[in-house]
DNA sequence: GGATAACCGAGACGGTACGTCTTGTCTTAAA
DNA sequence: TTTAAGACAAGACGTACCGTCTCGGTTATCC
């Protein structure tokens, strides 16, 4: 998903050639050249990631992030508008892995889908990432456009829960998907943003069981 | 509801005699006393909400509250501790009217609830207040732990819907109250935070019937 | 000298009875009646002079000397109408011992007396005191005029050393006293000012030596 | 005279070259680069200069001057470590304009220094601004530091006067410079401290006769 | 001998300034 | 022409004092 990070110009070629010799700056990276590198850009995320997880969203700084980057900052607002979109592209970054294993009913579906991105959400830092842009998006009305695409593209992950469920025959004729992925996204929500993120399985059967209850057909 | 505010003094009474004479200063309000002062209280809080009704999150400074309230920033900070304690106060001063009608049904009452809140967040300072403590939450502990308090009371609220309903007898056996409380306050907060507290009737009456069909007898 | 405090107030008595109880109060202390406490300055005063010693002229503060002696600011403010009315104060609270010996000549007096006043700004904390007043002249009109009036008094010191040089028929007969006063002082203030008062004998001697052949007949 | 302000960095080039572009800023001043903008410099220094006409030692702040100046307060943090080395590179502005006129005689030399630098404090900023100094120095320990080796820059003003009649053969064989010195300087910042800078010829003309009677071979 | 008036401590108040931090723009020099 | 570097204006942060004002409480004096 969303490998290409949110570029406000029009499409350059990132792929720069490796540097001849090493500059005596910080990182070894060779500063600058016509394109945009893509070295600068990697290690600008990478700074970011690493910050988020160090200080947390309070200690995160465009600032902090260039220093650790060995960027400048005009580095940083010529290819993102600001923090939200750095934190976007810090997100897009994370390698979702899901264990969307079938379980045979749709019960069991939802209830290790919940296992996996509160596990997903607390052992790498895209938790913290995505509570971050939460936060930002409170504020930032860029923030929330992003986060209200980025929405869409993450939803069917669990509506593909749904969908195995439905060919195996057992919702029913009046189920509404949208409204039914609110409500996992909205309760997976509340979790990360009051940092409630523990593998609480009790409750994770019992969303399901209840879930499962309200659209399988009788 | 919360009818205690923040206060990081014990119990200060907070009712001052009237003043005698008019200070010169700016407004008429009385400077001072060993005790703490309502009319600065009441003067920051109403700037406060003020200041976060015309320029939101984003506009939103101790600073610029101070300013506006006629007040000294070290007043503020005696009383309270940062951004969120004041937001808290301020969102607790907000009336909460929620017309809790009995509809007869578990499905007819959550609808209505959900219309209630949605419209309380979207006519009223409160929505935008709350967004606010939330996204503050993820920056500051102190904000978070006020936030997971505030949930408890006001978890009551919805819980009343289900108590009713289980004195309908509506409610199946295995019925998970906290989880369901979960489920409802993050589809609420889920629309929140992406700013979509239209009234939306259908989406609505799809939750009740999904989340009544969950929990009620068969 | 100057033993009364430079009081705003007509002129109260200032001694009080003991008091009969103690209060539960910080030092004992008990507080108030009509007529000025002269513990509750005394109190101040040894708050001042203790602070300016500990924390020096740039930690000095009415705050700290409130805090330290126990008492109100207002009770400060009351009786004196400033930092600097409160640190002349405590200026002429210090005892001055110069050790004004007759040595037979001007200038083994004058010589003498440099030793006497060096020594005792350095060693005791009225050197500290005087640079303070002296700084606060700067910004504050009313010690200008209070260090003004001060210096007039402290003249006669010096004055006398030149009166026992007239008496013994030193004195050149177009001696000008109010000049050379002027110059003594200003040397001294010079070296208190640049914190150089080390007991640079040789450099007394020499400004003796000088003024002293300045000043004699031929 | 100090024509190296206090600067913490090493030596940038602080002349760039012309701005292209006017920016919107308050006034036509272009923003900045990687190196020192003198144009900012100056700016602050001239607001530094005219608030201490203005409003005196006690109105003098670090954030009047950066207001005044159109400036950031960091930027004056990043080039000044506060208020005593702003006042020092002030002062080193003042052109010292001293009409050392070689009057034949070291007693017409020295009263004719006296009027001098007497008329040079009274009717420029620079006396304000040197009692300022003297002032900070009693608080700031930097200042302290600075203002002696102020000291030692300045001293040989006074010293040329001396020079010339030692040339002349005026000075007795046992003639102390320094103490010398530190009697004329101590003279004049007396005076200066106590704001009696009036053109006393009188006196000025006591005190030449009288230092010229002590230090000339007889 | 009870009322009164001035004192006392405490500390809250509106302000101003402090020195630091971050933001987003701009300029330079190197590559 | 992009980069790293970093100066810049702006302004918020949280803290320290300033000098004023109110509070209750205490106590010496005067009716």
């Amino acid at each position: 998903m969303n490998d290409a990070p949110a570029e406000p110009r029009p499409a350059l070629r990132d792929d720069r050639s490796e540097p001849g010799t090493a500059r005596p700056g910080a990182a070894g990276r060779t500063s600058a050249g016509p394109r945009r590198s893509k070295a600068s850009a990697d290690a600008i995320l990478d700074a970011a990631q690493d910050l988020l997880a160090e200080a947390g969203y309070a200690g995160f700084s465009i600032e902090q992030v260039a220093k650790r980057a060995g960027a400048g900052k005009p580095t940083i607002y010529r290819w993102w508008n600001g923090k939200a979109a750095l934190l976007l592209d810090v997100y897009a970054r994370q390698k979702l892995v899901l264990t969307d294993d079938d379980t045979g009913t749709l019960e069991g579906d939802l209830a290790s889908m919940l296992c996996s991105v509160s596990r997903f959400w607390r052992e790498t830092p895209a938790g913290d990432i995505f509570r971050s842009i939460i936060a930002e998006a409170q504020s930032e009305p860029s923030a929330l456009e992003a986060l209200r695409s980025f929405l869409g593209e993450r939803r069917h992950h669990v509506a593909a829960v749904f969908e195995r469920a439905r060919a195996r025959g057992e919702l029913d004729e009046g189920f509404d998907l949208d409204t039914t992925l609110d409500i996992v996204s909205g309760f997976l929500w509340a979790r990360l943003l009051v940092r409630r993120l523990d593998d609480d399985l009790e409750g994770f059967n019992s969303f399901a069981r209840q879930i499962a209850r309200g659209v399988t057909r009788r």
